[in-house]
DNA sequence: TGTACATCAGTGAACGCGCGTTCACTGATGTAC
DNA sequence: TGTACATCAGTGAACGCGCGTTCACTGATGTAC
């Protein structure tokens, strides 16, 4: 096995990458250091070679969870395939996205445990990813404080929308939710607009 | 100490409540035996004689949970004080609901925990409370397709804008949250009403 | 009414077990000469 | 180019500790006579 600092860099990254999928499938409480050191090949006598304690990569991978989630669906999005509101919410509220929770959007599978966790460095990382997200649904929904206020509601609805059709996966009631909160979100752009 | 099985049954209850409290503040994750037990001011040692397993409580405690959480605001107005779009979003999305985890509505602070909770049977136990909300929501919208669709909307609507605003806790946008999302609730019901 | 006994909710010590954390050690790599 | 040494990422055994679970026991209550 190699010793170099870049190989050290790599380990670091593949046990944040495994951190950041275990939690948004199994939740902060989910971790363990034996197992997310085995997914990362590694034995767990290592782990505190890079990260001084399970709270610390908790936090890291909180981080990891939320750069690497679907909530950075609007800004990701490149110029010649511009954002749109239609393409957000499709994407976002697809059975694709509420199956995947392992690879989906952060704030959708965290956002219970965030907003409980006594740790004021983990709330206030994903705070910040929140007011980022409405401001991103704010721009694509044309701007204004109409669309501000729009843009709020729609992520709300988004959030709420993937965590009960969590709940309720395996009925047909789960994919018609999807449906449902995504047709809203689409007349409430085009209100927005009419009013402009 | 009482021996009868009514006096059972009390202990029974005090368990179950400091449960449903204990899971709502912190989680499924969070149950602790010994702390349950020393809470309903029993020792930890007793509990198997009302309940056959840790996950057997959390099961139980859900059930408990969702039937004191807000979920069944709609539901449990009564005749005299009839049940508004109004009186439950001014209700459900107060600073009062976001602070207080503990009392407050189940799904919004389950969701996320039930969503992946490999438990079917709690898993269904939600379900079923969400699509009962569900329903009694688009009865308060005035009933009918549109109120259906609207109702599930808001309900999703209503649970996000919960956990984010509890994410957001202690900033300016954490009242904004619940503020926008009430206002837009009510023009939802307000454009039902009108196609009617 | 009083006494002996059965019941059983609750007690508290004890058990494995897994987990977070520590630490002495290994062995591959890079460097100095 | 080759040899000796320093570095340090990773190993794996060991540690406390808390937790879920078990179980022999207690002592208050209810019942039988």
């Amino acid at each position: 096995m190699g010793h170099s600092q870049a190989e050290k860099a790599e380990s670091r990254e593949r046990i944040l990458d495994v951190a950041a999928r275990q939690i948004r499938q199994g939740g902060l409480d989910s971790v363990s250091i034996a197992e997310i050191m085995k997914a990362a090949n590694l034995t767990h006598g290592g782990f505190y070679g890079h990260f001084p304690s399970r709270a610390a990569l908790i936090a890291a991978a909180v981080e990891r969870a939320l750069d690497r989630g679907e909530a950075s669906f609007v800004a990701s999005q490149t110029a010649n395939a511009p954002v749109t509101v239609k393409s957000v919410v499709n994407r976002y509220l697809a059975p694709a996205h509420r199956d995947d929770t392992r690879d989906g959007c952060a704030i959708a599978a965290l956002s219970g445990d965030v907003g409980r966790a006594e740790d004021d460095e983990v709330r206030a990382q994903m705070a910040r990813r929140v007011e980022q997200s409405f401001e991103d649904m704010a721009k694509a929904m044309g701007g204004g404080a109409k669309a501000e206020a729009a843009a709020v509601t729609a992520w709300c609805a988004m959030v709420g929308a993937i965590s009960l059709s969590r709940v309720l996966r395996g009925t047909r009631r789960s994919d018609e939710v999807l449906r449902t909160v995504r047709q809203s979100i689409l007349d409430l752009d085009a209100a927005v607009r009419d009013d402009g």
